[in-house]
RNA sequence: GGUCCCAUCGUCUAGUGGUCCAGGACACAGCCCUUUCAAGGCUGCGACACGGGUUCAAACCCCGUUGGGACCGCCA
């Protein structure tokens, strides 16, 4: 016996890690760390035909890249393994027949299946959801072994949840109408039930059921995305719970320190990706430069950017540059893209708006700014300032071109800093490409 | 169809009978800053689904309506 919080995450390994999966995950995962309980994992592999190991795999990945970390598993064991249902048949075998014994259930060709009782009234008390109850009469026999010999989902998760000790049940509010039929069940097996608390639903911008339709789905598509695992868990957290305060951006450390199962709210939320961006923006600016790098190096790497030809030291530096712009590791690398190949402004950028006017006066400011005996950027401007007065130009008449020719874009970070980090050659070959320097 | 669940700004939410002509965040709009875009600061827009009760008093309690959703599989 023990009195130590366990709640478990049992997937079917017959996809990714989805994002409802991933916030049931890490709901579970919070409460037992904020208990300082343990946190098992439960493959509940009874479909035949739609399991698969290699799912599993990307299931564990998946959890292990957000960050949830399990202390019994099929990986790592435990005292109460095996954690695969299709290894715990004969678990599930003689209890079946133990109901069989008692009369509570009947054979039908290979299968059993349980006799629901009539006249008895289903009750539990949801942590979220608050008192709920049901009729027996509303509800069918209940298979517990398939003619396959494999168990049913309503039977295997009691008897799993029971022998492996677990003591709160978190899933998904989808689950709630099959709770009566798992109390029926741990009673006639003479067991004490566990405590239940379901998790509102994650719908689609439709709200309906997240689809196919509603872009990423599995969490391995947002890595991709370039989100930061430290966002998405964040975000995740914020959907369906609160710590009670306006703060909205926290560690993963932090959030198990206020995590509290009883403010996990009912309604189901609408997942928002500006929300998600925005949390995320906020957890790739409190991280360091240099991990801040590493985390961009295979968006830089993917848009064929080469950023080994360069220190980790210049990568940091370069995304300094960028002063909070950006709200993923992609947008990172494609914002710095000008900074690591100047092919990419080639690319972008041909010059064809400049007329002979303007180049006249552009190759006057340029001969001037080359010149300046501190490549600095306050220097430059000041330099920039003074010369159009003189000239009668505005800033942004010498600025902008300036801007189109270093990075072959609109937008960039303030330009003399972009012309500072380049250094004083790099911008002089910059300006000579386009005729002007 | 049966059973169950849900219902505050476009979205995530605070709110558990008076302190709420409803607070925060994202998004959106405007202003400031400014060489552009962000970031940051400020301002604005914007909700208690509807109808009945209960009460001196209701977003909060009760009933109904409507609207969503889930489950009712030898899927999980």
């Amino acid at each position: 016996m023990t009195d130590k919080t366990r709640v478990r995450f049992a997937p079917s390994p017959t996809g990714a890690l989805h994002i409802g999966g991933a916030h049931t995950a890490l709901f579970n995962w919070l409460w037992a760390r904020r208990n300082g309980g343990s946190f098992v994992l439960r493959i509940e592999d009874t479909d035949l035909v739609r399991s698969t190991g290699e799912y599993e795999q990307t299931i564990l990945q998946g959890m292990r890249w957000l960050g949830l970390d399990w202390d019994e598993g099929p990986d790592v064991g435990g005292g109460h393994g095996p954690y695969r249902q299709s290894e715990r048949i004969g678990i599930y075998l003689e209890h079946a027949n133990r109901l069989l014994d008692s009369g509570q259930a009947y054979r039908e060709g290979e299968a059993i299946i349980f006799q629901v009782p009539p006249g008895r009234t289903l009750a539990f008390d949801d942590v979220v959801y608050g008192h709920i109850e049901m009729a027996s009469e509303t509800l069918k026999n209940i298979v517990l072994i398939k003619s396959d010999g494999f168990p049913t989902y309503n039977y295997a998760v009691v008897i799993d949840d029971h022998t492996m000790e677990i003591t709160h049940v978190v899933r998904g509010e989808d689950h709630i109408s099959n709770t009566p039929k798992q109390i029926l069940l741990y009673e006639a097996l003479g067991w004490d039930v566990p405590v239940f608390a379901h998790l509102p639903m994650i719908l689609g911008k439709d709200k309906k059921k997240l689809s196919k339709r509603d872009g990423a789905t599995s969490v391995y598509e947002f890595r991709d995305m370039g989100y930061h695992p430290d966002g998405l868990f964040n975000y995740f957290a914020l959907l369906g719970w609160n710590p009670g305060d306006d703060r909205e951006i926290f560690t993963r450390e932090e959030a198990v320190g206020m995590f509290d199962l009883a403010r996990v709210t009912k309604k189901a939320a609408v997942f928002d990706t500006d929300k998600l961006n925005f949390v995320n923006q906020a957890h790739i600016a409190r991280i360091s430069p240099v991990e801040r790098a590493k985390l961009t190096l295979p968006f830089w790497n993917e848009a064929g950017l080469k950023p080994c030809d360069r220190s980790d030291e210049w990568l940091a530096q370069a995304l300094e540059l960028l002063e909070g712009r950006g709200q993923t590791f992609r947008e990172l690398a494609e914002y710095t893209d000008y900074l690591l190949s100047f092919d990419s402004v080639k690319a972008r950028y041909d010059a064809s708006d400049l007329d002979e006017a303007n180049r006249g006066l552009l190759r006057r400011f340029f001969a001037a700014l080359l010149e300046i005996p501190s490549w600095d950027a306050d220097a430059m401007e000041a330099l920039a300032k003074t010369w159009c007065e003189d000239n009668g130009a505005k800033l942004k008449d010498v600025a902008m071109p300036l801007r189109w020719t270093l990075t072959g874009r609109k937008v960039s970070p303030g330009i003399f800093h972009v012309a500072v980090f380049l250094g004083r050659e790099e911008t002089k070959q910059r300006l000579c490409h386009y005729g002007l320097a």
